[in-house]
DNA sequence: GTCTATATTGTGATAGAC
DNA sequence: GTCTATCACAATATAGAC
């Protein structure tokens, strides 16, 4: 994690954060990002050289938080269907607080797999503990990606689907969210169930 | 449709859509598209005037294209187990076919929300077969989006998935997702009966 | 309709005063 | 450390010959 030397470089961070996080990196102009931080557009050279390294400070930072937090949750001491209860509601509410988070992740992780690939593995052991709850590597995997799934896409589509299927109401499309937590929780254990008991 | 008028529009075109498809508006450059053509950089301006206006028609002609193929699965005269059958299957396909598809179609959703959106409305009558068949527009609803998060998700996320849980092995990776067309047409069944039991 | 050359513009980056 | 002014360059777009 890269160290803050000063105030005026946690401004600039906050406000590229915002803009990045939304934008990605080539459809964003400095001076926007200098705008929303309310300093001068040299600042931003003065503290991080380019914008490149700008952009890469934020994204490593993200990401490492991001990945960071998961963990923590599936690596937890506790039965498997309260966990995935746990991280369905863990997840989800950070996707509220951070609704463009997966899409910037996504874009830079199509276009430069390596660098995120590399930060991912210096955290993420494969999900140790919970393969050793399920007992199957490919168990685990179907259950990792139903688990992301079911909780990012409606995220990643929430322009989309609140103006098509809720009439452009976001209230009742956020309602509706909430209440999936229960809906995709009980998916994904009664799909383990299904499994174990074979 | 935008109608096509000589073969050279018709070259660029494809060369356009393979590229914008895979890296989005603002990181794409016109030579990109010549070169990938095989036609001078003019002749993009001459028949397009401006390269927003080459983007425009190869995006809503693409969206045109994917929503009515999906369109035409969830319409189908065929009893619902079946159909969700069928739409995994041949959606899968065509992500197969179109990997980058999905993270193209979404972004622009992000960005510019509107446009997509009419297109989508001017084909799409709210899924109204299913609708019938489901009889609870709430579940449809889930259903609906349970299913496109299922089969969409893992591609969107596949350069990551096949090198951090695969270890690099593409191969492994479209064999699992072949394979997972069972899993996922049976957990989105499943939550179907479990629905219609109550 | 297709090419070469050039105009125009946007924007990342730097120099240098304060 | 922060500002103004300016550079440098890339990329869209156009003019005009053929």
């Amino acid at each position: 994690m890269t160290r803050i030397h000063s105030d005026t470089e946690e401004i600039i961070l906050l406000a590229a954060k915002e803009i990045f996080v939304r934008k990605g990196f080539d459809s964003v102009r400095m001076e926007e990002i200098a705008q929303l931080a309310g300093v001068n557009k040299s600042a931003l050279h003065y503290y991080f050289r380019s914008k490149k390294k700008l952009y890469d400070t934020v994204f490593e930072a993200e990401l490492l938080k991001f990945i960071t937090e998961l963990d923590l949750i599936l690596e937890q001491d506790i039965h498997l269907p309260h966990k995935i209860e746990e991280f369905v509601s863990t997840y989800i509410n950070f996707l509220f607080e951070n609704p463009h988070f997966p899409l910037f992740i996504l874009n830079e992780l199509n276009n430069n797999p390596e660098r995120g690939i590399r930060i991912i593995k210096e955290i993420n052991n494969k999900y140790s503990t919970v393969t050793k709850q399920i007992g199957s590597v490919s168990e685990m995997l179907n259950l990792t990606i139903n688990l992301l799934s079911l909780c990012t896409f409606p995220f990643i589509c929430g322009p989309f689907i609140s103006k098509v299927l809720f009439d452009n109401n976001v209230a009742n499309y956020n309602l509706f969210l909430h209440k999936r937590k229960e809906e995709v929780s009980n998916l994904i254990i009664q799909s383990f169930k299904t499994i174990n008991s074979n």
